[in-house]
DNA sequence: TTTATATTTTACTAACTGGTTAATTAACCA
DNA sequence: TGGTTAATTAACCAGTTAGTAAAATATAAA
Protein backbone atom coordinates (compact mmCIF):
# COMPACT_ATOMS: atom_id res chain seq x y z
CA UNK A 1 0.00 0.00 0.00
CA UNK A 2 1.65 3.07 -1.37
CA UNK A 3 2.06 6.20 0.91
CA UNK A 4 -0.59 9.32 0.17
CA UNK A 5 2.48 11.20 -1.37
CA UNK A 6 3.21 8.31 -3.99
CA UNK A 7 -0.43 8.26 -4.65
CA UNK A 8 -1.22 11.46 -5.61
CA UNK A 9 2.00 12.19 -7.76
CA UNK A 10 1.36 8.75 -9.55
CA UNK A 11 -2.25 10.24 -10.27
CA UNK A 12 -0.50 13.85 -11.49
CA UNK A 13 1.65 11.13 -13.78
CA UNK A 14 -0.92 11.20 -16.84
CA UNK A 15 -2.17 13.53 -19.39
CA UNK A 16 -5.67 12.76 -18.73
CA UNK A 17 -5.78 12.98 -15.24
CA UNK A 18 -4.43 16.09 -14.75
CA UNK A 19 -6.51 17.90 -17.66
CA UNK A 20 -9.38 16.31 -15.63
CA UNK A 21 -7.89 17.69 -12.32
CA UNK A 22 -7.60 21.10 -14.43
CA UNK A 23 -11.26 21.01 -15.28
CA UNK A 24 -12.13 19.78 -11.84
CA UNK A 25 -10.73 23.28 -10.69
CA UNK A 26 -13.35 25.52 -12.33
CA UNK A 27 -16.16 23.46 -10.34
CA UNK A 28 -18.26 20.09 -9.88
CA UNK A 29 -18.33 18.28 -13.26
CA UNK A 30 -19.85 14.68 -13.82
CA UNK A 31 -18.61 11.68 -15.31
CA UNK A 32 -19.70 12.38 -18.41
CA UNK A 33 -18.56 16.37 -18.72
CA UNK A 34 -15.15 15.01 -17.71
CA UNK A 35 -15.05 12.13 -19.76
CA UNK A 36 -16.28 14.50 -23.07
CA UNK A 37 -13.00 16.21 -24.12
CA UNK A 38 -11.22 12.44 -24.25
CA UNK A 39 -13.92 10.37 -25.99
CA UNK A 40 -12.20 11.25 -29.44
CA UNK A 41 -9.57 9.32 -27.93
CA UNK A 42 -11.01 6.56 -25.63
CA UNK A 43 -14.16 4.89 -24.54
CA UNK A 44 -16.11 5.74 -21.16
CA UNK A 45 -14.90 2.91 -19.03
CA UNK A 46 -11.37 4.11 -19.65
CA UNK A 47 -12.26 7.68 -18.39
CA UNK A 48 -13.93 5.72 -15.31
CA UNK A 49 -10.56 4.03 -14.43
CA UNK A 50 -8.85 7.35 -14.60
CA UNK A 51 -11.82 8.74 -12.30
CA UNK A 52 -11.19 5.93 -9.74
CA UNK A 53 -7.39 6.37 -9.45
CA UNK A 54 -8.28 9.95 -9.05
CA UNK A 55 -10.97 8.72 -5.73
CA UNK A 56 -8.12 6.20 -4.47
CA UNK A 57 -5.45 8.71 -4.53
CA UNK A 58 -8.06 10.93 -2.67
CA UNK A 59 -8.00 13.84 -5.08
CA UNK A 60 -11.31 13.60 -6.23
CA UNK A 61 -15.05 12.90 -4.52
CA UNK A 62 -17.41 11.50 -6.31
CA UNK A 63 -21.74 12.45 -5.13
CA UNK A 64 -24.94 11.37 -6.47
CA UNK A 65 -27.65 13.16 -8.07
CA UNK A 66 -30.06 10.65 -10.07
CA UNK A 67 -27.96 8.99 -12.39
CA UNK A 68 -25.23 11.77 -12.34
CA UNK A 69 -22.57 11.56 -10.27
CA UNK A 70 -21.22 14.80 -9.47
CA UNK A 71 -17.22 15.31 -9.20
CA UNK A 72 -14.92 17.26 -7.26
CA UNK A 73 -11.68 18.58 -6.12
CA UNK A 74 -9.98 17.80 -2.99
CA UNK A 75 -7.03 20.22 -2.80
CA UNK A 76 -5.41 18.95 0.48
CA UNK A 77 -3.63 15.68 -1.31
CA UNK A 78 -2.19 18.37 -3.83
CA UNK A 79 -1.53 20.43 -1.22
CA UNK A 80 0.68 18.24 0.06
CA UNK A 81 2.57 17.31 -2.84
CA UNK A 82 3.20 20.90 -3.47
CA UNK A 83 4.17 21.35 -0.10
CA UNK A 84 6.92 18.39 -0.63
CA UNK A 85 8.31 20.30 -3.69
CA UNK A 86 8.61 23.50 -2.12
CA UNK A 87 10.26 22.32 0.58
CA UNK A 88 12.71 20.62 -1.69
CA UNK A 89 12.86 23.45 -4.23
CA UNK A 90 15.36 25.31 -2.31
CA UNK A 91 17.80 22.38 -2.10
CA UNK A 92 17.43 22.15 -5.98
CA UNK A 93 17.44 25.63 -6.50
CA UNK A 94 21.12 25.77 -4.55
CA UNK A 95 21.82 22.66 -6.50
CA UNK A 96 21.45 25.09 -9.52
CA UNK A 97 23.53 27.44 -8.26
CA UNK A 98 26.24 25.72 -7.75
CA UNK A 99 25.96 24.74 -11.51
CA UNK A 100 25.17 27.97 -11.97
CA UNK A 101 22.83 27.92 -14.38
CA UNK A 102 18.57 28.34 -15.13
CA UNK A 103 17.16 30.43 -12.17
CA UNK A 104 18.02 33.92 -13.99
CA UNK A 105 16.13 32.85 -16.93
CA UNK A 106 13.29 30.57 -15.07
CA UNK A 107 12.19 32.01 -11.48
CA UNK A 108 12.38 35.21 -11.81
CA UNK A 109 9.40 37.36 -11.23
CA UNK A 110 6.04 35.79 -9.03
CA UNK A 111 6.51 32.00 -9.82
CA UNK A 112 6.65 30.50 -6.40
CA UNK A 113 6.28 33.62 -4.40
CA UNK A 114 5.24 32.24 -1.03
CA UNK A 115 7.53 32.41 1.90
CA UNK A 116 6.34 33.33 5.30
CA UNK B 1 6.39 8.68 -25.42
CA UNK B 2 4.73 10.58 -22.11
CA UNK B 3 5.18 14.10 -22.11
CA UNK B 4 8.02 15.35 -19.75
CA UNK B 5 5.12 16.42 -16.98
CA UNK B 6 3.89 12.48 -16.47
CA UNK B 7 7.92 11.24 -16.55
CA UNK B 8 8.77 13.90 -13.68
CA UNK B 9 5.56 13.19 -11.60
CA UNK B 10 6.08 9.64 -11.73
CA UNK B 11 9.60 9.77 -11.13
CA UNK B 12 8.22 11.38 -7.92
CA UNK B 13 5.73 8.67 -7.65
CA UNK B 14 8.00 6.66 -5.78
CA UNK B 15 9.29 6.87 -1.99
CA UNK B 16 12.95 5.55 -2.27
CA UNK B 17 13.35 7.99 -5.88
CA UNK B 18 12.14 10.72 -3.77
CA UNK B 19 14.39 10.17 -0.75
CA UNK B 20 17.41 9.90 -3.69
CA UNK B 21 16.13 13.38 -5.39
CA UNK B 22 16.02 14.47 -1.65
CA UNK B 23 19.73 13.50 -1.37
CA UNK B 24 21.25 14.82 -4.13
CA UNK B 25 19.29 18.23 -3.04
CA UNK B 26 22.54 18.05 -0.92
CA UNK B 27 24.95 17.53 -3.46
CA UNK B 28 26.43 15.12 -6.08
CA UNK B 29 26.47 11.48 -4.73
CA UNK B 30 28.02 8.62 -6.62
CA UNK B 31 25.78 5.36 -7.20
CA UNK B 32 26.78 3.75 -4.32
CA UNK B 33 25.86 6.30 -1.71
CA UNK B 34 22.90 7.10 -3.00
CA UNK B 35 22.13 3.41 -2.26
CA UNK B 36 23.93 3.03 1.03
CA UNK B 37 20.15 3.93 3.17
CA UNK B 38 18.54 1.27 0.64
CA UNK B 39 20.58 -1.83 1.04
CA UNK B 40 18.81 -3.06 3.52
CA UNK B 41 15.67 -3.08 1.47
CA UNK B 42 16.57 -4.23 -1.57
CA UNK B 43 19.78 -4.83 -4.10
CA UNK B 44 21.85 -2.66 -5.95
CA UNK B 45 20.82 -3.53 -9.33
CA UNK B 46 16.95 -2.06 -8.18
CA UNK B 47 18.71 1.16 -7.29
CA UNK B 48 20.24 1.38 -10.18
CA UNK B 49 16.95 0.74 -12.20
CA UNK B 50 15.46 3.52 -9.85
CA UNK B 51 18.27 5.88 -10.95
CA UNK B 52 17.31 5.19 -14.19
CA UNK B 53 14.22 6.09 -14.07
CA UNK B 54 14.90 9.38 -12.62
CA UNK B 55 17.33 9.71 -15.82
CA UNK B 56 15.20 9.10 -17.80
CA UNK B 57 12.80 12.15 -16.23
CA UNK B 58 15.63 14.20 -16.84
CA UNK B 59 15.94 14.81 -13.12
CA UNK B 60 19.33 13.39 -12.51
CA UNK B 61 22.31 13.03 -14.56
CA UNK B 62 26.13 11.11 -14.22
CA UNK B 63 29.12 11.61 -15.15
CA UNK B 64 31.87 9.53 -14.58
CA UNK B 65 34.80 9.40 -12.55
CA UNK B 66 37.02 6.58 -12.88
CA UNK B 67 34.51 3.69 -11.74
CA UNK B 68 32.40 5.65 -9.71
CA UNK B 69 29.00 7.32 -11.72
CA UNK B 70 28.53 10.77 -9.80
CA UNK B 71 24.73 11.92 -9.98
CA UNK B 72 23.38 15.31 -10.06
CA UNK B 73 20.04 16.76 -9.65
CA UNK B 74 18.64 18.82 -12.46
CA UNK B 75 16.19 21.08 -11.07
CA UNK B 76 14.54 22.33 -14.15
CA UNK B 77 11.84 19.60 -14.71
CA UNK B 78 10.83 19.84 -10.74
CA UNK B 79 10.42 23.41 -11.37
CA UNK B 80 7.90 22.94 -14.40
CA UNK B 81 6.37 20.35 -12.27
CA UNK B 82 5.87 22.93 -9.97
CA UNK B 83 5.03 25.39 -11.87
CA UNK B 84 2.14 23.17 -12.98
CA UNK B 85 0.83 22.35 -9.28
CA UNK B 86 1.20 26.68 -8.82
CA UNK B 87 -0.73 27.31 -11.61
CA UNK B 88 -3.44 25.03 -10.65
CA UNK B 89 -3.42 25.60 -6.95
CA UNK B 90 -5.15 28.65 -7.04
CA UNK B 91 -8.18 26.92 -8.65
CA UNK B 92 -7.98 24.06 -6.05
CA UNK B 93 -8.15 26.43 -3.04
CA UNK B 94 -11.24 28.09 -4.68
CA UNK B 95 -12.64 24.97 -4.85
CA UNK B 96 -11.97 24.53 -1.43
CA UNK B 97 -13.28 28.12 -0.47
CA UNK B 98 -16.95 26.80 -2.33
CA UNK B 99 -17.15 24.22 0.10
CA UNK B 100 -16.23 26.31 2.93
CA UNK B 101 -13.90 23.29 3.74
CA UNK B 102 -10.52 22.63 5.39
CA UNK B 103 -8.70 25.41 4.94
CA UNK B 104 -9.34 26.88 8.69
CA UNK B 105 -8.67 23.37 9.81
CA UNK B 106 -5.86 22.27 8.00
CA UNK B 107 -3.82 25.24 6.75
CA UNK B 108 -3.72 27.75 9.22
CA UNK B 109 -0.63 28.17 10.04
CA UNK B 110 2.34 28.12 7.33
CA UNK B 111 1.67 25.62 4.80
CA UNK B 112 -0.29 27.45 2.23
CA UNK B 113 0.55 31.02 3.13
CA UNK B 114 -2.37 32.61 1.04
CA UNK B 115 -4.53 35.71 2.31
CA UNK B 116 -6.32 36.47 5.06
C1' DT C 1 -43.77 -0.85 -18.52
C1' DT C 2 -40.62 0.25 -21.83
C1' DT C 3 -36.93 3.07 -23.25
C1' DA C 4 -33.22 6.17 -22.89
C1' DT C 5 -29.32 8.16 -20.29
C1' DA C 6 -25.37 7.89 -17.03
C1' DT C 7 -22.14 5.19 -15.12
C1' DT C 8 -19.91 0.97 -13.57
C1' DT C 9 -18.41 -3.78 -13.76
C1' DT C 10 -16.43 -7.81 -15.86
C1' DA C 11 -13.19 -10.13 -18.51
C1' DC C 12 -9.62 -9.75 -21.30
C1' DT C 13 -5.30 -7.80 -23.29
C1' DA C 14 -0.40 -5.60 -23.85
C1' DA C 15 2.91 -3.01 -21.79
C1' DC C 16 5.22 -1.27 -17.73
C1' DT C 17 7.11 -1.46 -12.78
C1' DG C 18 9.79 -2.95 -9.13
C1' DG C 19 12.03 -6.39 -7.53
C1' DT C 20 15.28 -10.61 -7.72
C1' DT C 21 19.88 -13.44 -8.86
C1' DA C 22 23.68 -14.18 -11.70
C1' DA C 23 26.81 -12.60 -14.98
C1' DT C 24 29.39 -8.72 -17.07
C1' DT C 25 31.95 -4.49 -17.75
C1' DA C 26 35.12 -0.95 -16.22
C1' DA C 27 38.66 0.96 -13.57
C1' DC C 28 41.75 0.94 -9.89
C1' DC C 29 45.39 -1.37 -6.85
C1' DA C 30 49.12 -4.58 -5.46
C1' DT D 1 48.97 -10.27 -13.96
C1' DG D 2 45.24 -11.04 -10.65
C1' DG D 3 42.05 -9.23 -7.36
C1' DT D 4 38.83 -5.75 -5.63
C1' DT D 5 35.47 -2.17 -6.03
C1' DA D 6 31.73 0.29 -8.66
C1' DA D 7 28.15 -0.13 -11.47
C1' DT D 8 25.40 -2.11 -15.21
C1' DT D 9 23.17 -5.73 -17.91
C1' DA D 10 20.42 -9.87 -18.69
C1' DA D 11 16.83 -12.85 -17.73
C1' DC D 12 13.17 -13.62 -15.13
C1' DC D 13 8.81 -12.97 -12.16
C1' DA D 14 4.61 -10.99 -9.88
C1' DG D 15 1.74 -7.23 -9.74
C1' DT D 16 -0.12 -2.98 -11.71
C1' DT D 17 -1.77 0.10 -15.47
C1' DA D 18 -4.23 1.64 -19.37
C1' DG D 19 -6.86 0.37 -22.62
C1' DT D 20 -10.78 -2.45 -24.99
C1' DA D 21 -15.72 -4.57 -25.79
C1' DA D 22 -19.68 -6.21 -23.87
C1' DA D 23 -22.79 -6.68 -20.14
C1' DA D 24 -24.91 -4.88 -16.01
C1' DT D 25 -26.88 -1.36 -12.92
C1' DA D 26 -29.42 2.82 -11.64
C1' DT D 27 -32.35 6.48 -12.45
C1' DA D 28 -35.37 9.27 -15.21
C1' DA D 29 -38.76 9.92 -18.78
C1' DA D 30 -42.43 8.54 -21.94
Amino acid sequence: MPDQLSLTFAALADPTRRAMLAQLGKGEANVSDLAAPFLKNMTLPAVTKHLKVLENAGLVSKGRNAQYRPCRLNGEPLGEALDWMEQHRIAWEAQLDRLGAYLKTKTQGTRHGRKK
